[in-house]
DNA sequence: CTCCACCGTCGAACCGGTTCGACAGTGCTC
DNA sequence: GAGCACTGTCGAACCGGTTCGACGGTGGAG
């Protein structure tokens, strides 16, 4: 391989010269910077990036951390990875990508071995046991994610209580009166998935406040059982003429459980789904949506740590903690309720009997 | 950071034998190696990964060049690259992802700084610009996808043709005279992406040789054009019986498709597809498909890159060009053609008069 | 008892960069 | 014309590991 030896030999040179005249850190005279680019490009130099990162101590290396489980819908989380790795790139950082189940342990490894400047977290938990390690470490973080202690690192999240209000109160100005929630599998909540709760209470509550009957549950997150358990919540609250979707299983199952049923959104039944446009986009679904923006928090996640890695005053600024609002994609799949949502006998209008505000 | 001259200092011998004492690579007694391994973990010591890529040429770290194109279906992506994350780190190896655009750029970037020990391409396309690079660089690569020119790298992909008869025999065994082939987007094959063409010359000549009548197409990789592309493929062929998908974004809008027409599978078209059980189950899809083994891809890919970087004899083993064979998972939407496809009046059962085998 | 082999340890060099301090040479000021 | 500041370059040290060659000490063979 080709080092700054042979760099500084072919312009006939100093190591160190070498060095400055590549780096701009000493002025060099004209003469020597020009000798010196000439040969790095004529003999194809590029720095050794261990001996660069052993003497500067950065590596320019930033390391993403996704967690992947089983019972979560893996596809959306590419769109993060991506906006990540993209902006990364772009401010000149590469990015280790860390997939392993044990994520303190992938963590301490990256960290403590000096292999990464700066971390970012996807699929932050409630109480996730990589906090710890990441505030100890010496290297900043940022989290895409909101948990329970933000202390110690930038976050970067959807407001998903306000996610949770939009879509009650769009649903409430149509005037409907009565929901179904589909939340995230229960395993998601219970392994600390803050999110799903944090939509499902905004919901509840704003449900309360403007007197609508809601209908909270929990989806799985693969087929068959998301299309089943859509079909047994509609059979089970037939006045329910709102859906509302916080799980992207049930939105890509959702289309076939309509027309099984003869349902026409939003003629039969309006539906507002929180996933990102992109992800719309790809898996034809025309349901109006909050957009959940993954490329966006991946983005400012990165910049935030960037930002912290490489301007020494930044080290010491206060945590960040920024919950992005919420913005309803309108895909034309919500509209006024049907008097009954299914046109066979005896549905009641309101059987719940929330009635409205005063 | 703790070092490995603390380590020695703490347990009283010097830093080569502390080193020597963590590697096992001479004897040591056992006292000494157990004051040094005592030191170790009490210091919380962990190697400082660029001074040691520096003095022993060796990163353990592949890189992963992954490159999205807008009009491809970025999630199916996902599941190659868990493949080579997941594998490589049980390997001892940590992975470089790389999205960049430019995948030749920056696969001179990490090849020539050292940063990586071996590189995994995805999406190889027929003439890869990457690969002349590739082939120039001091570390191993493996592909996903078959290129043009499989020389100087070990190839893994899936056995396209292979796949394109199999669909066809398996409709030609169910008595399938007239079939539709909606592939990947034109422009993807435009660019190099052989396996469309590798699958569907197969299908054609398979067709040809099994006297079925053939309709192949190039669908889009977006809603709403995959959806309305489709309808437009069944309105143009209505006396077409089978519908072969190579292309993912098509098998997920296909469910709303059939049902706005009040067509079943199998019942009024056979459908078989192109994609893994992971994308089948994630995504609600019901049709019998072509496994496309993503995992397993990226998992080969690695291994013998692994043994390829680690093996000194393996390093000028000639290379292996693995196509993996097809596998059909049933999911039952494939069964004998209906007498027409549509209960409508006047649909000839074969207007193309292909005629059987004799 | 001597010689030799081997075991365990150490010092030094090396990997390929960056950076600090020194210093020669130049041009300016007074 | 002496003193000074400044510019451009160099040598050496350093980052934190690994590894080579040397060497003292021990034990066994002859």
């Amino acid at each position: 391989m080709v080092t700054i030896g042979d760099i500084a030999r072919a312009a006939g040179v100093s190591r160190s010269t070498a060095s400055y005249a590549l780096s701009g850190k000493r002025s060099i005279s004209a003469q020597v910077r020009q000798r010196v680019a000439d040969a790095a490009r004529e003999l194809g130099y590029t720095p050794n990036a261990g001996a660069r990162a052993l003497a500067t101590a950065e590596t320019r290396v930033v390391g993403l951390l996704a967690q992947f489980h089983a019972d979560e819908f893996a596809p959306a989380m590419l769109q993060y990875m991506l906006g990540v790795s993209d902006t990364a790139r772009e401010l000149g950082y590469d990015t280790l990508l860390v997939t392993e189940a044990d994520g303190a342990r992938a963590l301490r490894r990256i960290t403590d071995s000096r292999m990464v400047d700066g971390v970012v977290l996807l699929n932050v938990a409630q109480d996730d046991a990589r906090l710890p390690l990441l505030r100890a470490a010496p290297q900043p973080g940022a989290l895409v994610g909101l948990p329970g202690d933000p202390s110690g690192v930038d976050v970067f999240d959807l407001d998903f209580a306000a996610a949770g209000r939009a879509m009650v109160d769009h649903m409430h100005r149509l005037r409907h009166r009565e929901l179904i929630l589909v939340s995230q599998p229960e395993h998601v909540v219970e392994r600390g998935g803050a999110y799903v709760w944090r939509l499902q209470d905004a919901v509840v509550q704003q449900a309360a406040a403007r007197g609508i009957g809601l209908h909270a549950a929990f989806g799985p997150s693969r087929q068959p059982d998301v299309g089943r358990d859509l079909h047994a919540l509609l059979d089970a609250h037939p006045a329910a003429t709102g859906l509302l979707l916080n799980n992207e299983a049930a939105a890509a199952a959702l289309p076939s459980v309509l027309h099984a049923r003869g349902l026409r959104a939003p003629r039969d039944l309006s539906v507002i789904g929180r996933y990102s446009d992109e992800f719309a986009r790809t898996f034809s679904l025309p349901f109006s949506s909050v957009e959940s923006a993954p490329d966006l928090l991946g983005e400012m996640a990165v910049r935030h740590l960037v930002r912290r890695i490489t301007d020494p005053l930044a080290r010491d600024e206060p945590h960040v903690l920024r919950l992005v609002p919420p913005e309803l994609v309108d895909r034309g799949s919500t509209g006024a309720p049907p008097t009954a949502r299914t046109a066979g006998p005896g549905t009641p209008p309101d059987p719940h009997g929330q009635g409205g505000r005063p």
